[in-house]
DNA sequence: GATTTTCCATACGCCTGCGTATTGACATCA
DNA sequence: TGATGTCAATACGCAGGCGTATGGAAAATC
């Protein structure tokens, strides 16, 4: 029979598997489907060769998703340290860091795919509806205070992203954070910079222009 | 034998299950350990009966949580409406939507696990040393700025739920969102409120205080 | 060119967890 | 008190997916 290499058949010199082809097969699959969808089978399947390589280069699937979240966690740090950090002025900096933040490449989806294991469609479908009509009342309530449309949507965008995060970050951090002192003041510190009167915040003080 | 009851044996006058019962112990399954680990089994364990009785009340598992999220939703609109919505002054109904996004009740705990499926303990360690590590250089940024420590520490975490929270919305709105003008005047308005020298949004213009 | 190393195929065992089939206990009502 | 309806226990079938065992082919090494 004799079929091989159905999958990496062009211009590649590559006779056999690496682990790092693994890995990176790995996270394709992480950012796309979650990590409860990394089955072994099936990234063989992709890699165009069988169960009986992987556990060749791995000794199980929990070490092969360590290895593929290294393996991501160190090029995105090469990506912060060549874009981001490498820029002098600390303003230009963190717009850089914004720029890149809202780039949609890999990395970002790994984040957000390790933050939601939207792999169930009647989730995804919960959640959209959920978030469109809280959005929605947000908007509302931004208009009322005198935002445009546009504003309004635009800031009830950002009021509502910093909740989600909120919401992560008391998760993910679960230790470094003080659940008594720091919350309260940084609700406060939120709350100051996202309820005010929509020209507030238009009167730019700061040096560059974005 | 006739071991029965045992989870529910107190002061309880109930001798028979009803869907609702399912459905809130599911909710707890999905507040603290996510969506996959949803088993029928376990759950019916937790009620103190066995798979017989599920099956009695729902077609199969997929019904079972599609039920309990339409619970989820209803109950959490009924909060967002007797404790935000009946607010008339537009300023206070926002201050109280972000205390009560604050509070740590179950509902936002469902929706942080619908969005992050946190249940492998190798994925929630990579998860907080990456953010650990983005917000102690997004610190340092700020402090580069000017913040003091505290502050910066503050706007930092502010910047990056923001962060965390556009990824989130980038998925899960998935065509509200064009992504061509939108995105960029999204970036733009975020990058103008969250990157300022440290005096210029403490001026309050707001009327309340928070 | 023979042997060892590297990489992969095939086949199997096993566990988990869903869904079904069947039976039974208890309550209600006629 | 018998019939019907409600709720639950037990047993079983079955599929998916992990991990193992074993053998084989190709390449590297000597």
């Amino acid at each position: 029979m004799m079929k091989q290499n159905k999958a990496i058949s062009e211009s590649t010199k590559k006779k056999s598997l690496n682990p790092k082809d693994w890995e990176q097969a790995t996270l394709e699959v992480i950012a796309h489907q979650g990590v409860s969808a990394v089955a072994v089978e099936t990234i063989a399947r992709v890699l165009g060769v069988t169960k009986g390589s992987f556990y060749w280069h791995f000794t199980n699937r929990k070490d092969l998703i360590i290895a593929a979240l290294k393996r991501w966690r160190n090029e995105d740090n090469k990506v912060i340290k060549q874009r981001v950090l490498s820029v002098n002025d600390p303003y230009k900096r963190l717009k850089t860091w914004f720029l890149l933040s809202s780039e949609p490449y890999q990395s970002h989806l790994i984040y957000a795919t390790l933050l939601a294991d939207r792999q169930h469609s009647y989730v995804s479908k919960v959640l959209k509806e959920v978030t469109v009509e809280r959005l929605s009342y947000l908007q509302q309530c931004y208009q009322d205070i005198g935002y445009t449309e546009t504003k309004a949507k635009q800031q009830a965008l950002l009021a509502y992203s910093v909740y989600v995060g909120y919401l992560h970050m008391t998760k993910t951090l679960h230790g470094q954070f003080k659940h008594d002192d720091n919350i309260e003041a940084y609700v406060k510190h939120v709350a100051g910079q996202l309820i005010h009167p929509p020209e507030a915040i238009s009167i730019d003080l700061s040096p560059q222009n974005l």
